[in-house]
DNA sequence: CTAAATCTTCAGAATGTTTTGAAAGTTCAG
DNA sequence: CTGAACTTTCAAAACATTCTGAAGATTTAG
């Protein structure tokens, strides 16, 4: 069924950032409320969004606290107005350096934590030719972390010098570059 | 409790790659399943794994296919032996490209091309200041989208390239520089 | 061909996640 | 204050995903 009006239309998108930000990790509603929001334009009450979403007031309150924790959604006070009203955020870099921040690099960190408490035992552990070839596969492992961190880290040092539009990726492509040019071989 | 024998430290392992592959959208299992027998180097049979990771013997079948299907585990035939022997892809670049291709590429296109039709219902049903202002901010996310498309393109065009190690980091970071360059304003 | 070994499949069980709906909490006008 | 409007919380329901275990299919040795 093709969307012919503004509200099949608006549905359509929300549901094509939902899918993107469940793919994220996170729940389909998020996508699928920011992006009522950030079409709308004007803030937006929270019944506004439940019925715009057919989702119950429970999980329209659950779905912007959530939404406000990301800093992906803001509470506006609207004079004379009793409700919350809510709008998006539109700087998409922000966004996600956020995201990135608090999800991929935690993620990373940890996984790399792991690992080299892996590889510890096994070398402690010595043992023959095979148990030495295991130890350095470990290390194969721990390096790709480890290098998956350091881009991690140059998107969001490049985030922080703050270029306009396209600069951030270009400031990215530079830095990840030199990251990598630095740390040199195995991968 | 801290890991002691090799047999927990292969668990942890296997644990923390297994986070991976989950924040990547997949089973944990297939990470778990892929990191054991990467670090195990010679080929294992399905029943080793079960064992190993406490899996059933459906869950291993179920899981080697799957990780079969994407390309980062082979079977491979031991004379002798009556049972299937089951062995990792060891190349990382190899295996992430698969799932970009297959994964990220699918998505972006798709929700490029629903934030189009989006796009042409607000643009044909046309109104006020507010209706434009509502395709204008639809035009922003679809840049955006396009945009990731094309850090997707640019990666998976570095990896055909296929320079070693750290080479097709530094490809990559060239080309998005290059493609961000090129294609000019808005993010 | 037969029987043992092995693998695959899939219905149902177990587990995990998200949403609902109603009760409790908060705020504010009167 | 009090009561109406609104929001938050949370237990239970609905839903979704993953795993188990056993039946059936397949393979191979004899």
């Amino acid at each position: 069924m093709e969307p012919t009006t503004e509200h099949e239309a608006e549905l359509l998108a929300a549901d094509a950032i939902g899918d993107v930000i469940e793919h994220w990790g996170f729940r389909k509603a998020l996508g699928r409320t920011w992006t009522v929001l950030y079409l709308h334009g004007d803030a937006l009450a929270a019944a506004d969004l439940g019925e715009r979403l057919q989702m119950s007031a429970g999980a329209v309150s659950m779905t912007v606290t959530e939404l406000q924790r990301w800093g992906v959604v803001r509470k506006v006070w609207i004079p004379g107005e009793r409700r919350d009203f809510f709008e998006a955020e539109t700087d998409f870099w922000k966004m996600i350096s956020k995201v990135v921040q608090e999800r991929e690099r935690f993620l990373a960190v940890s996984v790399r934590e792991r690992l080299g408490r892996a590889q510890a035992v096994l070398k402690r552990r010595g043992g023959g030719a095979a148990a030495r070839a295991r130890v350095e596969r470990l290390g194969r492992l721990l390096n790709f972390s480890t290098m998956a961190e350091t881009v991690i880290e140059s998107f969001l040092a490049s985030r922080r010098v703050d270029f306009g539009d396209f600069g951030n990726l270009l400031a990215l492509g530079r830095q990840v570059t030199a990251a990598a040019a630095g740390k040199g071989r195995k991968g």
